[in-house]
DNA sequence: CTAGAACTTAAAGTCAACTTTAAGTCAAGC
DNA sequence: GCTTGACTTAAAGTTGACTTTAAGTTCTAG
């Protein structure tokens, strides 16, 4: 499989792909002339990649627990430990959000000529500050 | 008040306030020997900057519901506008993110060797995709 | 009066995850 | 054999919200 074609079945860029092997995301493959030449495992293996992504975790995160360079701690454990302080992220994230709506919908409902004049009525300060301002 | 202090006030940077006077979002003040010299109205301009941040507005969609260049829309409409625009996206980062928690709770609980198996086990393939993978 | 803290500017750097560019090489179909 | 599309590289650009840097000016306390 060429680079174009493992792209397009995975849905995204050959340069992306360039960029997850750079990274290490992705073993360097078989050349020939050249050119990437991708066993079909490889496929799977960009897969997993955006699906963690998908996830919220970054490509440094990915990595470490695809080939976990660095520490010594097997993967099992390492994937766990990441997973969980990801859910906690995900987590706060929820209960952000849900502040954020009906905060959002409290503003929308409330007739004050200017949005000063609502923030202070409502009186909704700031009780958004300090939760993860980053699901990604 | 000097801009040490308004930062201060405002909990944020020196540097972040100029970047705000240099985007438009808020007003050039007064100077004494070069120095910047705010009204005390001006910390209530960039707390309430600060606010929208928090909500998930960009810099740019503030600047345009403050003092809104650009169209003549009326504030009220276009700040409505936003407004629930932002809404829908808060409404699908929720959804996505109750999704995502679910999702990490299960590969939690699973104790499959390697993550490819867990993925494959659970079919968790991605109806994660196409859901707003930002909420900043 | 002087040390040093706080201010000034424009421009460059940061982070993440890529994309774009430029200039060139290779492969496939006719 | 030639065209054309797909591939190659390294380096620079993108986005957003700032921060940092460098070099210089001003304010303030003692």
């Amino acid at each position: 499989m060429k680079i174009g074609e493992l792209a397009a079945r995975a849905n995204l860029s050959a340069s992306a792909i360039r960029y997850y092997e750079k990274l290490g995301l992705l073993a360097a493959p078989q050349r020939i002339g050249g050119q990437r030449r991708y066993p079909s495992g490889a496929l799977q293996r960009v897969l997993l990649v955006r699906f963690a992504t998908d996830m919220g975790f970054t490509l440094s995160e990915i990595k470490l627990f695809l080939n976990g360079l660095g520490d010594h701690i097997p993967v099992g454990p390492r994937w766990r430990k990441l997973a969980s302080r990801k859910l906690v992220e995900v987590k706060q994230n929820i209960s952000r959000s849900l502040k954020l709506k009906s905060l959002l919908q409290g503003l929308l409902r409330c007739h004050c000529a200017s949005l000063e004049f609502c923030v202070t009525r409502l009186s909704l300060s700031s009780n958004l500050r300090g939760l993860s301002r980053s699901n990604r």
